[in-house]
This record gives C-alpha cells, sequence and structure tokens, in this order.
RNA sequence: UCCGCAGUAGCUCAAUGGCAGAGCACCCGGCUGUUAACCGGGGGGUUGUAAGUUCGAGUCUUACCUGCGGAGCCA
C-alpha cells in the first residue's frame, strides 16, 4: 500500500493509496457519498457506492462533519466527472476524529467572524492559495540573493533606539532598568555587515505602532532587506527591478493553480519585466500637476511633499510595471540618505510603486558616508548621538558608498495575489485592532 | 486622532413604529454522479450596551462599546 499526498495523484492512476487528511465536504446522494479531503497539499473527491463497500465503512463515512480527521484508502481513478481530474474509489477508511459543528461552512462569512477564526481560516482554498503564493515569494527572493552573493545576516528585533526617528515604536521593558523597542527596520545595521561581508541582507519582521487602518497596513510585517558595499543609487535600482521580476516569474512558474483559486489576471504579472521605469521626483511631480489639469485627481501637488496614497496611485496608473521614483526631497526622508550632488535639496532615494494601485512596496537609496554629514544630521534630528557611536564608527573605519532597500511582503504578496487587503497575506496579522488569535 | 458605514439565531442577512423571519450549519428522514448538491421535517433569540421618546421600539433620539472602509502616517 502506497501513502501518498494529492499534488502527487497523477504518478498513482489504477493504484491503491492511503491519503491522510481531513474532510473538506462532504456530498451525499442516497447510496452514494462523496466525501472531499483535503491534506494541505490539495483537494481530492473521494467516491463511496453503498453497495461496493461493507456497512461498517458506509456508517463510518455517511455522517463525518466538516473538518474530521480522517485516513482514506482506495484506488486512483482519472475521472472528468472530479474536480481536478482524478477520483479515489474508496476502499478503506480510518476515522481519527469526527468533527461536529466546524465554524466555517461552505457560505458566505463576514472579515471579522473569519479573523477570529484565523487559525481554522487557513485551512480554507483562497486562504492556502495566498499562503501558498507567499511562501513562493519569500522563497524567491531568498534565492535570488543568494545565488547572487548575497549572505544572510539577519538583524536584531530588541533595539535600543529608534533607528531612523521617524516612526512610532513599540516599546518594551528590557529586564527593568532599560527600555528596549521592536525594530522598525534592519537598515542601520545592515550597512554593518555589508561592511563585513560587501553583500548581505537580512529577513525578518519589522514592528510599526502607527495607528494606521488600512488595507495596507499590519504592525508586524515582514521584510528582505539587501545592502551592497561599493554601490550605488542606480545599483540598487538595477536590484529591484531583477528581484521583482524573478519573484513574478517564480509565482507564475510555480504557482498557477493559485493564481487561477485567486482569480488573478496573469497578464499583469507577465508584464513584471526588467527594465522598469524610473522618474525623477521632480517629473513626478509633473505628472501629478498634469493629472490635476486634466481633473483626473483632486488636489494639486506642490513640490516638496510626500505622496500620499493617491498620488502614488495615480502615478502607478501611467505605468503597466512598476515605476522607479527617485531623489526625493532630502526633508521627507531618513537622515541617513546620501545627498545628489547635483542638487543638495535631493537625497538619493528610491521608492518603487506597484502597478494597479498597491503603491510602495519598496524603499531604499544609497547611504551618506560622510562622519562630518552624519554628524550633523543626527544633532538635526535631535537623535541621541551616544546610541549612534557604532553606526558612526563605520565611516570613521573604511568608510565606501554603500546602498541597499527593503522589500515589504505582505504588500508584495497582496499584489502578486491581486488581493484587496494585506490582512490575508500572513498566517496571523496583527493589525491595529487585532492581536487575537 | 479625524470622517463615513454597520451591529438581529453558531454564520450570512430580512422585517412601513404594531405577532422575531429566511438560507446555511446542526439533528431526523429521502435520493446511485454530487460540484457551495438537492427535497421534507425539527431544535435554536436578553435584536451590541445603557438611558430616553411612545399606548407600543429591531425600527426614532442621545451616549458608549465593537467592527469595517477611508484620511493622516508608512513598507
Amino acid at each position: 500500500m502506497t501513502t501518498t499526498t494529492i499534488n502527487k495523484l497523477s504518478f498513482h492512476v489504477d493504484e491503491q493509496v492511503t491519503l491522510k487528511g481531513w474532510l473538506y465536504n462532504l456530498r451525499s446522494s442516497g447510496k452514494l457519498l462523496f466525501p472531499q479531503l483535503r491534506d494541505g497539499t490539495g483537494i481530492v473527491q473521494c467516491v463511496a457506492f453503498k453497495k461496493n463497500i461493507s456497512e461498517e465503512l458506509w456508517d463510518k463515512l455517511k455522517n463525518l462533519g466538516q473538518e474530521s480527521s480522517l485516513t482514506i484508502t482506495g484506488k486512483v481513478r482519472a475521472d472528468e466527472r472530479a474536480p481536478g481530474g482524478f477520483e479515489i474509489d474508496v476502499t478503506d477508511a480510518e476515522v481519527l476524529q469526527n468533527v461536529e459543528g466546524y465554524p466555517i461552512t461552505p457560505k458566505e462569512h463576514g472579515t471579522e467572524f473569519l479573523m477570529d477564526n484565523r487559525h481554522l481560516w487557513i485551512r480554507s482554498r483562497r486562504q492556502h492559495a495566498i499562503l501558498k503564493v507567499r511562501h513562493t515569494i519569500v522563497r524567491a527572493a531568498r534565492n535570488f540573493l543568494d545565488d547572487d552573493g548575497f549572505i544572510l545576516a539577519d538583524t536584531p528585533i530588541f533595539t535600543p533606539n529608534a533607528c531612523e526617528g521617524t516612526t512610532n515604536l513599540f516599546e518594551v521593558d528590557y529586564f527593568g532598568d532599560a527600555k528596549a523597542y521592536l525594530t522598525q527596520s534592519g537598515q542601520l545595521y545592515n550597512e554593518a555587515t555589508a561592511m563585513a561581508f560587501g553583500k548581505s541582507y537580512a529577513f525578518g519582521p519589522a514592528f510599526r505602532a502607527e495607528k494606521s487602518k488600512t488595507r495596507r497596513h499590519l504592525t508586524e510585517f515582514w521584510m528582505v532587506e539587501p545592502e551592497m558595499a561599493y554601490a550605488t543609487l542606480d545599483d540598487v535600482m538595477d536590484v529591484c527591478e531583477k528581484l521583482l521580476s524573478h519573484i513574478a516569474v517564480r509565482v507564475l512558474e510555480e504557482r498557477g493553480e493559485e493564481l487561477k483559486v485567486l482569480e488573478r489576471d496573469v497578464a499583469r504579472l507577465e508584464s513584471i519585466v526588467a527594465p522598469f521605469p524610473r522618474v525623477r521626483y521632480d517629473d513626478a511631480v509633473k505628472i501629478l500637476q498634469d493629472g490635476h489639469a486634466k481633473g483626473e485627481i483632486e488636489n494639486r501637488f506642490e513640490w516638496g511633499g510626500d505622496f500620499g496614497a493617491p498620488d502614488e496611485a495615480y502615478i502607478s496608473e501611467q505605468f503597466d510595471k512598476p515605476v522607479m521614483v527617485h531623489r526625493y526631497p532630502a526633508a521627507v526622508k531618513a537622515f541617513y540618505m546620501k545627498r545628489d550632488e547635483h542638487d543638495d535639496r535631493l537625497a538619493l532615494g528610491v521608492d518603487v510603486l506597484a502597478p494597479e494601485g498597491y503603491g510602495e512596496i519598496i524603499g531604499g537609496g544609497e547611504r551618506a558616508t560622510s562622519l562630518e554629514f552624519l554628524e550633523e544630521q543626527i544633532e538635526a534630528h535631535n537623535l541621541p548621538r551616544e546610541e549612534f557611536e557604532w553606526y558612526l564608527d563605520l565611516r570613521k573605519y573604511g568608510s565606501v558608498p554603500h546602498s541597499g532597500f527593503g522589500m515589504g511582503i505582505e504588500r508584495c504578496t497582496a499584489w502578486m495575489c491581486g488581493i484587496e487587503h494585506v490582512r490575508e497575506t500572513i498566517p496571523f496579522p496583527r493589525m491595529l485592532y487585532r492581536l487575537k488569535p
């Protein structure tokens, strides 16, 4: 007897196999039962004719509740009537637990209810598809960087200070006499690891205590943050477009079935091919102002500010591919950004805006190299100098041009899947009003 | 923090200020190819909380709680 999984049934046609899983749904028609089994790799329809099996087996199957745990043994048969193309003629079954009252029924449910039952919701087909796409994105990003010579060097989650001084942080008691904060970015530490390894990246969670209440925000989210020594802003943009193109290809290759479940328009993913348009902030402002003149956007954008959500959406709508907007006013960017040598008002930062209104999925740029400049910036931003001494050391001992960026995993996943809200792109989302389960 | 919408059975939703309802889920019965199966029967309610208007409030008023959407902020 072969024990196998549902995704491998095509290798076992006309053979007896055993599958281990849970009951996804049960339909019956008098002397005929259709238990649908899921095992994490897929869903398969099984068939049991009353006259072909023992009375004991019939009785065992007939009253099973949704999500009952069981193993099913039977012959694999190709059948066009079955969803998925294969069917199991049941010859035996072992019920580990017969379940009554599984909360998530095959009808509609509201978001609040489903989120309260998130630990069960992730068993359902759509959530399964999204989380598998997430897995592929994570693996594609890591493989891309690993194969390109980046060394994984993860950065701390407890940090002693605000690393950029821009966002609200979660404060944690650290053994009574000290305060720690949950990291909002591994950025500053990545600069240290890049000086050690040449090319490095961190992959981990980031925490922002912003009271943001939109479909693009989580308080806990995951980022991949590559950093490169001897690299410029242009080098960063090269890596961004290659990384995103690679991710799109891998998602298309590995997750065709899942994209079908999600009803994703794959043409939108097929067009994610490097090179991407590179637009200076100044020109993006012109796009917005022209849009206002044409009456396509409500507010008239003024040079100097950061883009709001509607602004980002309008800019990205002008292109099929992700857009890389670069050289922002220094005032709206982090203190460690290098200034443009041709225009001191500008910082060498880049944001990658995804199409279809998904907004900023990557933020990055070239870092300042001058010790004196950073000392001025730290003072100007009222940051505690003593907490940044180690960071300033990086400019005392072998300072070189270097650059990097951070990509938000959940926003990228929402974009690839074409779904509304990032809360479905992580197994257990943490949001402003959601800490459980 | 601000603006808007919502809260009725386990779930999704109905109910002109006048008897609290349906579908799904659950239990019982029927059906040999079901595709969110279908058909018949059954149990299931402090209408988010508190106060008010009224002969009478799920429905109108006020406050609060909770959630959803958006803004700001951000990836």
